[in-house]
DNA sequence: CAAAAATGATTGTATAATACAACTACAACT
DNA sequence: AGTTGTAGTTGTATTATACAATCATTTTTG
């Protein structure tokens, strides 16, 4: 690899994470750490914290908090485990589902938007890449 | 661009952004915002937060007291302009300069890491899209 | 030229996302 | 039964950001 590639690789990253943590804040609908959860809930079933937690690799406070908000707005529904008396699962409800469906489309419509004249190798690119370097942070 | 390379986009750009956010913040030396504040110093000279600003795409308001940290550890010097009572001139000290080439060596050996089995292809491509899309993000 | 408007910067306040540590309630294992 | 472990919540702190209010100057204008 060339430290040219390392470089703007280095540069852009930074620059990505300000321009992204900033641009989905002014959001009314569901907040980006909303949305990751209910997605790997409507994935993933009825689940406790702990285990969210760690397949959303965040720490069980954070994920409880979020969790608590999604409850709140009836987003998931949290039910007593009847064998463990600590424990609870989470599941998408209806509305959930719903919300998950027109936040995500709207998230694609607006990624759509940017990636208008990409040549639709760069879009397949992209999208292989980055799941690949995700790959490589989780696996840090 | 085929809708499956969209919705990988999609939700990679989630993760990543998830990943990167905590990542870096248990980051003793120079958080990511310092970062590419002092960056711009280095690059861009004498200026107010007003350019500052508009360089960063942030609000003055932010860079004001990111300026103002960084005066604070002595890696920017802040001087009056002298044509302008109101107006302030940043400036990266030799201290300033430092710290950032620590730091961005730093950087890129954690990033180097990662990439260790890429082919160096592909470290190529999303250097490039990477800054393709940021340039996107910039021009939307 | 004096009053009003604009401008550069700071400060107050608010929000989102997160972690760590302390705690509560229950479970499991000697 | 008592200790230790575990699921979850809550208190507190930090980082990064924006918007609104404010202060001090400078520029415009009537």
């Amino acid at each position: 690899m060339s430290q040219q590639a390392l470089e703007t690789i280095e540069l852009e990253l930074a620059i990505l994470i300000r321009r992204l943590t900033t641009a989905t804040a002014d959001n009314r609908n569901l907040d980006r750490a909303s949305y990751l959860l209910l997605r790997q809930l409507a994935d993933s079933g009825n689940v406790g914290v702990k285990t969210l937690a760690r397949e959303l690799q965040l720490d069980v406070s954070t994920v409880s908090r979020q969790a608590a908000a999604l409850d709140q707005k009836q987003l998931v529904e949290k039910v007593k485990d009847p064998t463990d008396g600590r424990a609870f699962f989470y599941h998408i409800t209806d509305k959930g589902q719903e919300e998950l469906t027109i936040y995500r489309t709207a998230r694609l419509a607006s990624i759509e938007r940017l990636l208008t004249d990409w040549p639709s190798d760069d879009a397949e690119d992209f999208g292989r890449l980055l799941q690949q370097f995700n790959r490589a942070l989780r696996e840090r």
